[in-house]
DNA sequence: ATAACACTTGAATAGTTGCTCAAATGTTCA
DNA sequence: TGAACATTTGAGCAACTATTCAAGTGTTAT
């Protein structure tokens, strides 16, 4: 007895591993807040630090990870970096986790 | 200057923390392999112990916490007990990651 | 009752992670 | 050049987490 798997499927079992290291990244307050914030406008560092309310240090160990996962971008003007997100990707699965939150 | 801001992104700050506990329970490899095996077929402990590759144990650990989270849900049938998904919301999410993963 | 099977649970451990503090880098302006 | 500011970086620590192993629960069949 044949199973019968289609596109989706297949594709899932190929990228599942990759989507757990995204699913990592998001999966932490502090993040979130980040990315939340930058959602609505990119935003230099002190001012990030202080809508979430952590000291600069942890706020920028944190941008590090979103960077390096590809969510943020970092445009220097002066003395200030300004984050923004990197494609809107991150937006829609927010967008998609949300419905699943609020139930 | 006032800020527009419309109701999605309302929303997003109030259940931000909400999503960053979803994604959390995602964020983990041996989790989110058996969120994809389910997706496919409920079954049974040992059938995902062996597909994932981890001693039932370890599956048991991990089946506890999916199913704490409310991702997924058990049926007992004689000695066994059968996983499938809660909802739909883990396979709409699943799909939203994986347009970004692939990119 | 008891043996075999399917699964769960608890304790212990090794590995990871987020934050803090202090120091370093880089930029602007006097 | 040197002081002030914005951010990054590294080390260290406390808290958390995934896995393993052993023991426990519950079900079926003899």
């Amino acid at each position: 007895m044949e199973k019968k798997l289609n596109k989706e499927q297949l594709e899932l079992d190929d990228y599942i591993e990759d989507m757990a290291d995204l699913f990592k990244i998001l999966g932490d307050k502090t993040r979130t807040r980040i990315l939340s914030v930058l959602i609505k406008e990119e935003m230099n560092v002190s001012n990030i630090s202080e809508l979430v309310g952590l000291p600069i240090s942890a706020i920028s160990h944190q941008l590090r990870t979103l960077r390096q996962a590809k969510l943020i971008k970092p445009k220097k003007v002066g003395k200030e970096v300004f984050y923004s997100l990197d494609d809107e990707h991150v937006s829609l699965i927010f967008k998609c986790a949300l419905e699943h939150v609020k139930e």
